[in-house]
DNA sequence: GCGTGATCATGA
DNA sequence: TCATGATCACGC
């Protein structure tokens, strides 16, 4: 059994070289070589996964608003997959500027650089698995294709120019074909500034930007089709 | 209080 | 069954 390292990878070659070493382990094992608790369930400790994973792999910015390998301008995303591969939730992707970011360009945005490089791993999620015997999949280092990255582009100016003209809360999360804005805060009373339809500085819950389960499963779907030649 | 790590819980 | 809207813990 490996032990967490204690810095972070010099480069993409030994990310993926800590990432191999994963596959296949189940969280019990990983937590417990780490010398931690397994959580009974997720209800109190929802970000537990990505938290070991982060452990795993020498990840550096924890919690801070950068690239989770900082150095590498890699962001880890844990994804939870079900018994065929497929996510079984949306992917946080960061926070929606609410003051900020009108007529901020693509190019420049939170989101484009937070997926331009990306470790994917996949993880069990299976309810009926229990936690400990939960195993980590084989991970995938990815940047957008141009088509991925045409519809995230397209996503995301929709919904600024949404939050721009309409206000933040005209837009819902039946908004965006693989991007959408979605509440991402401590509850429903958390308030943040804003401006309103009329451009009125108005408080509003915090929203996130989320990748929809499809699009992250076309990622999925195609590195384990070549995985499986 | 805010951003990051996410999953939960409910209604359609 | 599934997605939306709500929620929980942690570090700073």
């Amino acid at each position: 059994m490996p032990t967490p390292p204690t810095r972070p990878p010099r480069d993409e070659e030994e990310l993926l070289a800590r990432a191999r070493v994963l596959a296949g382990l189940t969280l019990g094992a990983l937590a417990e070589a780490a010398g931690e608790a397994t959580p009974a369930d997720f209800r109190r400790h929802k970000g537990w996964v990505g938290q070991l994973l982060e452990r795993w792999l020498g990840a550096s910015a924890a919690s801070l608003a950068e690239p989770d390998f900082q150095t590498l301008g890699i962001e880890l995303k844990t994804v939870p997959v079900d018994r065929l591969g497929r996510p079984r939730e949306s992917t946080y992707v960061c926070t929606v500027p609410l003051e900020s970011g009108h007529g901020e360009r693509w190019e420049e945005s939170w989101v484009c650089r937070k997926l331009g490089r990306v470790l994917w791993v996949p993880v069990e999620a299976e309810p009926t698995i229990p936690i400990p015997e939960r195993r980590v999949g084989s991970a995938l280092l990815w940047s957008p294709d141009p088509e991925a990255f045409r519809l995230l582009r397209q996503d995301w100016e929709e919904l600024m120019e949404m939050v721009a003209t309409g206000g933040i809360e005209q837009v819902t999360a039946r908004h965006g074909q693989v991007l959408q804005i979605r509440p991402k805060a401590a509850d429903s009373r958390a308030r943040r500034g804003a401006h309103g339809a009329d451009g009125a500085p108005i408080r509003t819950n915090p929203r996130g930007f989320y990748l929809r389960p499809g699009f992250t499963a076309t990622i999925l779907r195609r590195h384990y089709a070549v995985a499986a030649c």
